[in-house]
Formats: structure tokens, sequence, C-alpha cells
RNA sequence: GGCCCCGUAGCUUAAUGGAUAGAGCAUCUGACUACGGAUCAGAAGGUUGUAGGUUCGAGUCUUACCGGGGUCACCA
């Protein structure tokens, strides 16, 4: 809010003229006014009082006074125990309501030529099992963050790296050859990565029986586990695949291939993309050369065996191996080669790895090495570290079966959606292609909404039997407010209502439309803080406290039917630019809002 | 065991070191002949894990302990 550093420019001066003190314009804390207190902003006095020698009473009277004659928005003042309230004038708050009101993409900052290039890594996964609730956390997250930067000024690039090789991969295709009988999603009806999911399952059980077999022929568990036929199906397959062996390669290529179709299917659903993809099969290879570069110029070590360590010790971390002693990199010599090719490709000014805090430790180490090898990007990469999405049981276990899958669980709230829409009869009058796509929006707003309202930082849990409410605090209410405002701007333009887009700033303001014109003021804030602080669900809390602010303003005052024109011009002002707001801080989430629901 | 994160109402959660810890769900009560009741209002529900410390002021910082999770792989 711009009148916010007017003020505090103002308090330095006030105590320099006051009290003859230089204060830190940090220092000045400026805080809203809370509701039941009179006034629109604060100052916490606290820290000058030391400088005024005087009770905070008096010195926030003293400020306030000063406030009032320098500052002409600063209509009064009172003052209660150390804070000072002022009361800025309604014809202040009715010019930020005409330039909201003016600015299509208010709260957004484009960005230019001088934007900083950021790079976002996100959803990556693993392609022998289809998209769980962890990933759908992973991947609304990363949608969201980007959307979020970008409504910042900045430019970005979406990446996903899928880990397309390895053992697991193999053992699917194991299990695909021993047991598949040649079946495909065609043949079988069923989505590609989901049928790839059920041969790594199959796999398991497979493994499991031989394993116990073999501990039956008194084998130690070890050893069976080491040379249970199948695993040593799989690590051949790995090796063949390594050495390029063709009937191998193909049978990778194909199985690979029903997987990222069953991705792109749920990616879509989802409503998230990338704009560039980058797979490990093609880069697994990458970071060698840095290693040993590293190792020459005696940033490394090597021992006897000839794996190459960083020590960490001095940072107060591990010994951390890079390469094996076959001389084979690991999954932090790769990060190292992509982390050093992506600022090679796209010049990139920043990048951000979105992904959960397990790897906290992975990332720390990483920026380390990567600082220690000389790049001057180590120490700014970021780690959007997320917590675990639980279930009332604890950890998704897919041993257990409690992995909730992300197109089921997409599918069944869709038909709940479905269920309530019709029940209410909301959408009588659409055709049946409509209605599908608004039961769509709407269950997948409750999925996102919930998911992103929590700080992202914390673990959080899921519980499927409940699923997700639909009522209070929920994507699905604010979508109704939207509805809600859309409806009656509708019928505004039915009977002919001309919205003047130029508020006098003499008009007489009530106290709950001040209360919303303060909080649509506040919107570009929440849209910065979201991006500073890397958390979406920062946009999502100002979004519904500025919603439930709407519906109470909504449920005691008329709209259309208010007779002073001025007064009914003001509030359609106001719900305009509520559903402007909605709709842009919605879209940075990744949520659509419909106009009837 | 070392290191890291988290403990807020029955449940899910909010709160740049600032005022009486704010919501939603669930429970109980009330409000549609105004513009959409997927709404609104009210009641009840808290020693912010425990005990100290710093501060004018602590859910927030600090120490110890208790409880939960993560991580410390020649896995990714």
């Amino acid at each position: 809010m711009l009148i916010e550093l007017k003020i505090r420019d103002q308090i330095v001066e006030a105590i320099e003229k006051c009290y003859h003190q230089q204060v830190d314009p940090s220092l000045v804390q400026l805080q809203n006014t809370r509701e039941e207190f009179e006034g629109d902003i604060t100052l916490v006095v606290f820290p000058f009082v030391r400088m005024s020698k005087k009770s905070p009473e008096q010195t926030a009277a003293e400020i306030g006074e000063y406030l009032q004659q320098h500052v002409a928005e600063v209509d009064k003042f009172n003052v209660v125990k150390g804070f000072l309230n002022l009361v800025i004038s309604s014809s202040y708050w009715l010019s930020v309501l005409n330039s909201a009101s003016a600015n299509a993409n208010f709260g957004i900052t484009e960005p230019n030529e001088s934007s900083k290039l950021v790079m976002v890594e996100y959803s990556s996964p693993n392609t022998n099992k289809p998209l769980h609730l962890g990933h759908i956390r992973n991947n609304l997250l990363g949608f969201s963050l980007c959307e979020i930067l970008k409504a910042n000024g900045n430019k970005v690039v979406k990446t996903n790296i899928v880990n397309d090789r390895g053992i697991h991969i193999c053992k699917s295709m194991y299990a695909w050859k021993m047991w598949g009988n040649g079946q495909t999603p065609e043949s079988t009806g069923i989505k590609g990565d989901h049928l790839v999911g059920n041969f790594y399952v199959r796999f398991d059980q497979e493994y499991k029986k031989e394993i116990e077999a073999l501990i039956g022929q008194g084998e130690s568990r070890e050893y069976a586990e080491q040379n249970a036929i199948s695993m040593l199906g799989a690590r051949e397959m790995l090796l063949k695949w390594e050495a390029k062996d063709p009937e191998t390669v193909e049978l990778w290529t194909m199985m690979n291939n029903w997987v990222y179709n069953g991705f792109d299917v749920t990616y879509k659903e989802l409503g998230v993309d990338f704009d560039k993809i980058y797979y490990e099969s093609e880069t697994y290879l990458y970071g060698k050369e840095e290693v040993l570069r590293g190792l020459a110029e005696g940033i490394f070590y090597q021992q006897e065996d000839s794996s190459v360590w960083a020590d960490l010790s001095a940072e107060g971390l591990d010994q951390k191996i890079l390469l094996r002693s076959d001389g084979t990199s690991v999954y932090m010599t790769q990060d190292i080669g992509t982390a050093k090719e992506r600022f090679q490709d796209y010049h990139i000014n920043k990048m951000i790895y979105v992904v959960g805090n397990e790897q906290n430790y992975h990332f720390q180490v990483l920026s380390i090495l990567l600082d220690k090898l000389g790049f001057e990007f180590g120490k700014g990469l970021h780690h959007f570290s997320y917590g675990m999405v639980e279930l009332p049981q604890g950890k998704m276990k897919s041993r257990e079966g409690t992995v909730v899958d992300a197109d089921d669980l997409m599918a069944e709230m869709i038909e709940v959606s479905r269920k309530t829409s019709e029940e209410l009869g909301k959408l009588e009058g659409y055709t049946p292609e409509q209605a599908a796509i608004t039961y769509k929006m709407i269950a997948l707003a409750a999925l996102k909404y919930f998911m992103l309202k929590v700080d992202p930082k914390k673990n959080m849990l899921f519980n499927p039997e409940e699923s997700i409410d639909f009522n209070g605090n929920t994507g699905p209410f604010i979508q109704y407010t939207y509805a809600r405002i859309r409806s009656v701007l509708r019928k505004a333009a039915d009977r002919g209502i001309e919205i003047n887009h130029l508020i006098g700033t003499e008009t007489a303001v009530g106290m709950k439309e001040l209360q919303l014109i303060k909080l649509i003021s506040q919107f570009p804030d929440a849209v910065k803080e979201a991006s500073d602080n890397y958390s979406p669900a920062l946009v999502a809390n100002y979004i519904y406290e500025l919603v439930k602010e709407f519906n109470q303003f909504y449920h005691y005052f008329p709209i259309l039917i208010e007779e002073n024109v001025e007064i009914r011009n003001l509030r359609l002002i106001i719900s305009e630019n509520v559903g402007k707001i909605i709709k842009t801080g919605m879209k940075l989430l990744g949520i659509d809002v419909p106009e009837r629901m």
C-alpha cells in the first residue's frame, strides 16, 4: 500500500523532529488495525519510547498529532496502550478503489526486458507406477509457485525431470516379459501408467514368493534377496539396457511410452504443464566430468577402491560419495551435471527445485558442492521443500495398498461434485457438456484449494474417507461467491444499469464497504508476499478472507435494489473488483472459477 | 545415536516478536416474499506438548525434556 510508505517516512520525520533521534525505517512497525478498534493502520510505538523517554501513550499521541498535521490522508487517530491507530480518510480509500478498478491486471506485475528468468523443477515422477497423492501436492505447489512468480514479474521455465531408467523400471519390464502375455493398454483398456504399475506390483509379489522359497531351502534372507530369480532377471535387464541391447531398449521404449501417455492424461486433468521435460536416461551420465575436475583440483578425494568422495566435515556434514568404485554416477552426480546444463541451456538467473522435505539434506549438500566447484549459482539455488501428505493411518505405503491414486481421487471427487450439483439443481439449462465442465471445475477447486491452503512446509493430513469438503474454507465456497457476483452483474446488465467506473471520492461509504476496499487494496501485497515466502497458501488465505468479508456484505446489504444510485454504483464496483480478484487470485492457484454453479 | 523439521479447540488449520490466539469441519440454536441457503448470524469448545530463560511484550526467539516424523546408502 502506497499510503504505508508515506506514513513510514513521516514517522521517521516525526521522531526526528520531536525527539531528535534518527530512526531506521525498518523499525517502524505498521500493521492493519484490528477490527475491534477504530482505525485502518496501526503503529506499534514501543520501539520508540526509549527515544521519547515518555510513556507509550504520550509518545503515541505526539506521533499521532504530527501525522495528522503532515499527512493529508490521516483523518484522525486514537491511542490504545502502546498502539497508535490511524484513521485514513475515505476519499483515499475510494481513490484506491478507482485505481484497482481501472486496472484489469490489478495485483499482477508483468515481466519485462530486465526480468529475472527462473527455472522451476517440479513433478519429477518415476515411470514405474502411476501418480499418487504425494505427486498431486508436488504438482499443485509447483504449478502455483510458477504462476505466482510470473505474477511478480519473473519469467519462468517450468521443467520436469522424468526418472525413466534404473532398476525399478527394469522390475516392471521383467514382470511384463515373464507374465504379461503381451498385454498392452489397448488390449486391456487399462491406462498405460496403471498397467505398468500393475507389473511393478506383480514383480514384488513374485519376488517375495521366491525369497520365501529360497529361505525354505535353508538360504539366508540376505542371500535370498540378492539371488531370487526375478531380481537376477531385473538386474540383467539393467545391464543390457546400459549396454544398449536393442531388444531391451525396445521393450523399455514401449513401456515408457505407455507411461508417458498415461501421465499426459493425469497432468492434463490436473491442469499442469511444462515448458521443458528432461529425461534421466539422457542426463544420467552428466556431472561425471565435473566431479573428475573437482578431483583433479583437489576439491574431492579418491579412496583406494577408486570411489570419489566429498569431505563436508568443515560444513558440519558427512562424507558424500560422488562416483562409485566402478566409476558410475550417483544421484548427486547427476544433479550437479543437470544444474550446470540448465544454467547453460537457458541462461537462467535462478533455479528452484520443488521436492519433498525428505530430500532437505540432499539439496543442502548439492548447494555446497556446486559452490565448491565454482558455480556462482550454487549458493542461490532454492529447494522449495514441502511436507509429506499423510493418511489417517500414517504414511502411504504401496505394499499395504494405502496409496491414494491421483486418477482415482480426481474421478471420485468429480463424482461427488456431480451429485451435489444435481441435488442443488443449479445448472438447469446447461448442456450436459457444459455441466460436466462445471462439475470438474468444482471438484478440482476442492482438491487444489484443500492442498494449497496449508503452509507448504508443513506435513498435511488427508482423510480419504471424509473426502474433501465443499463448504466452509474451501475452493467451492470461493467459486460460489464468484458465481454469485457474476449473477448480480448479469442481472445489472439485464436491467440496463450502467456502471460508472469513476467513483467520486466524496461518495458516502459505509463501514462494510470500507472494509472490503481495504482488503481489495491488499491484494498486490498478498501476491508479493506469496512470492517472497514461496507460499501459495498466502494467496489462498487472502482470498478466503476477502470472500468471507464479501459474503457478509452481500448478506446484509442490497446491491441491485439499493435506491441511492451512487451507493448502488459503489457496491457494484466493489462486487466487480472482488470478482476480478477472486478470478486472478484463484488463477495463481491453478483454479478456475465458473459463471454459474 | 548425530543432524533437521513438526507438536495450537474433538478433527483440519491461521497468526512480519505486538492488543482479548483467528478460522473451517463436527455439535447445538437461529435466518430465505431483496440480488443464488454450496450462504449468513449466534452458542459452546484453548494453560499454543511440559518446565525454565531472553524481552516493555513470546504460539513465534533460546535451553532442557516429552511425543511424532524425516535423514544420515557405492538407491533415486
